[in-house]
DNA sequence: TTGTAGGCGTTATCAT
DNA sequence: ATGATAACGCCTACAA
């Protein structure tokens, strides 16, 4: 019958405390902890003992200002509660913790300058290692960072020791979700663009008038409206579109977010999905399987995306080499879009 | 023309360099850091002017070990990427960002285990104060955490010291919907009910009840269907509802998921919103006004939320007692609804 | 293999 | 008002 008061994880048991209660130093308690060293079993097995008797759990903070590791990995991602990114940071924060990692989130708000600042304090705070979730950096600042420090970049291709870039197949995403279109009889596309200083957004659009060329279907300038990744002006584009006389049979916007604002605006105008006109969007956001009428769309797993990045960031962490890749772009076929 | 240097955050330069350089001791730039005690003006200058020339940076890990405030705050939120909480989260970055702190989030995915693992992550981190957004963590472990640090709850009501709670009024936020329902003319009101372990969903179903009993309408339980707060239990509820054949004009569901869920099942069904059935949610979410139609719901405000929450901790971590109360409930019409 | 000593960058406690 | 000095809890040479 055991009487050990057990690991209550509270009050403060330090390391030094577990030294002394095992008879060794501290020292070799802390070799024990980081496996820095070779002990004996007999010491670690007293080690152990202790550790779980007095309930000693390390302190992080000590811990990085000794100069070690602090467990933790830095996220700069643009908004904490972005729909497609708030899942990306699940499958980080899954991936991390798993790992014995902590997250710290810190968002950028689309900003250079505020990224630069987010960067500038997880490093502060001593994190070991910094997932860069798309944003407006220069590739510069992020290959002097990756000097510094392990990173991984999404939407970005580029190449640079300690540094590992995931980057998703939005020309492929693009050109999958236009064939689809295509394949139904669809002649008359029209294309609600992203926001053009993102480069997924060009990707896009180039994916777009790939799949039309191949079919060839001529591209029609005023087919494509601009718009900024948002609900509302995918509304506005959409507006335009009908308000041009311009004839169309078929939306393709740029996210699903625009998509779900041109549906309103078709709705608005008597026009219904997929009777009078068909509508694929981009991403496949939680609440696209939802929509009225669900959303057929291109799934850009955002779960994926983060785990993908707390992947290779924890490799980059134990100096190997990441071989993680986002998956291909897969269509999904749900009920705004049917043969002409 | 200043040849400064200027500051580059980058690199260590201590405290102790600022202190050398402007010939004073340590304690006395920490004290100017802290505002800890009155330092004469010309040695404040001085110091002040040795920062900007090297560019320091305290080191906020060293700051926590010595025992100073971290002036960072835990957050235990449910999931990350939660349609509600994410925007709440949003909002305590935002107060607390422009008061220096840093949040740390953690998610406790609705269980009570996970939860206290979080905020054991959180204090071992020596966050100064903590945030828990609902959550299933029992009062009495909130009030022992209350005894450790300061600490602000959402979606409870209970006093104790060093601890504030956010309770929005649930009840009437339920009681406004079906009073609208009412007043546009509908009798046969269905409820789709929330997860009843949530004391929310419960004071949602009592303001329901409430409102239909003050307008002489007797309460029915076949118009009352279990939901569990996701859009498949909207869904499904409003499946049942249909093949029960028990008469009903208007839906009021206990949140905005299960209401989109709802509407798309009566669209399966083909039957029409708002012509056919009107329908009533509950949250706002971001997606509400973009739904087809845009959803008439009740304003709950996640942003509001989070700043009261972080306004309310920064107060006690001011020791000063914080009075933020949550706005009240506000019913936002908009084309889900019609008269009978 | 193991222990000792010094230091990481700050703040707090005493003095002065 | 200001300055030494001792922690804070851990890690990493260096020594044994």
């Amino acid at each position: 019958m055991k009487s050990s008061k057990s690991a209550r994880p509270s009050s403060k048991v330090t390391l030094g405390m577990v030294a002394e209660a095992s008879g060794v130093s501290p020292s070799t308690v802390s070799r024990i902890l980081n496996g820095t060293a070779v002990v004996s079993q007999e010491k670690k097995d007293a080690v152990d003992r202790a550790i779980a008797e007095l309930g000693f759990v390390p302190n992080p903070i000590a811990r990085v200002l000794a100069g070690g590791r602090s467990l933790s990995v830095g996220v700069v991602t643009q908004a904490i509660d972005s729909p497609y990114y708030g899942v990306a940071l699940r499958g980080i924060e899954e991936v991390l913790d798993a790992a014995g990692f902590v997250p710290l989130f810190a968002s950028g708000h689309w900003n250079a300058k505020e990224e630069q600042r987010c960067i500038d304090t997880l490093r502060s705070r001593r994190v070991d290692g910094i997932i860069v979730l798309t944003g407006r950096l220069s590739d510069e600042s992020l290959r002097k960072l990756a000097k510094e420090l392990p990173v991984v970049v999404t939407g970005r291709t580029l190449k640079a020791p300690s540094l590992h870039a995931l980057n998703f197949n939005d020309f492929e995403g693009a050109r999958l979700a236009t064939h689809h279109l295509l394949t139904l009889g669809h002649r008359k596309i029209a294309f609600i663009a992203g926001d053009p200083v993102h480069p997924d957004a060009q990707e896009r659009l180039k994916g777009y008038r790939a799949a039309l060329e191949a079919a060839g279907v001529k591209y029609k300038p005023a087919l494509v409206l601009p718009g900024l990744f948002h609900e509302d002006s995918g509304v506005m584009a959409a507006e335009r579109l009908i308000d041009s006389r311009e004839p169309f049979t078929a939306i393709f916007a740029a996210n699903d977010q625009m998509a779900f604002g041109a549906s309103l605006a078709l709705y608005r105008r008597g026009l219904r999905v997929p009777e009078d006109v068909s509508i694929v969007g981009f991403d496949d956001l939680a609440g696209a399987a939802h929509a009225i009428p669900p959303l057929t769309t291109i799934h850009q797993a955002g779960l994926e995306l983060g785990r993908c990045a707390a992947q290779a960031l924890l490799e980059l962490l134990a100096d190997k080499t990441p071989t993680t890749q986002l998956p291909e772009p897969r269509l999904i076929i749900r009920s705004s879009t049917r043969a002409l």
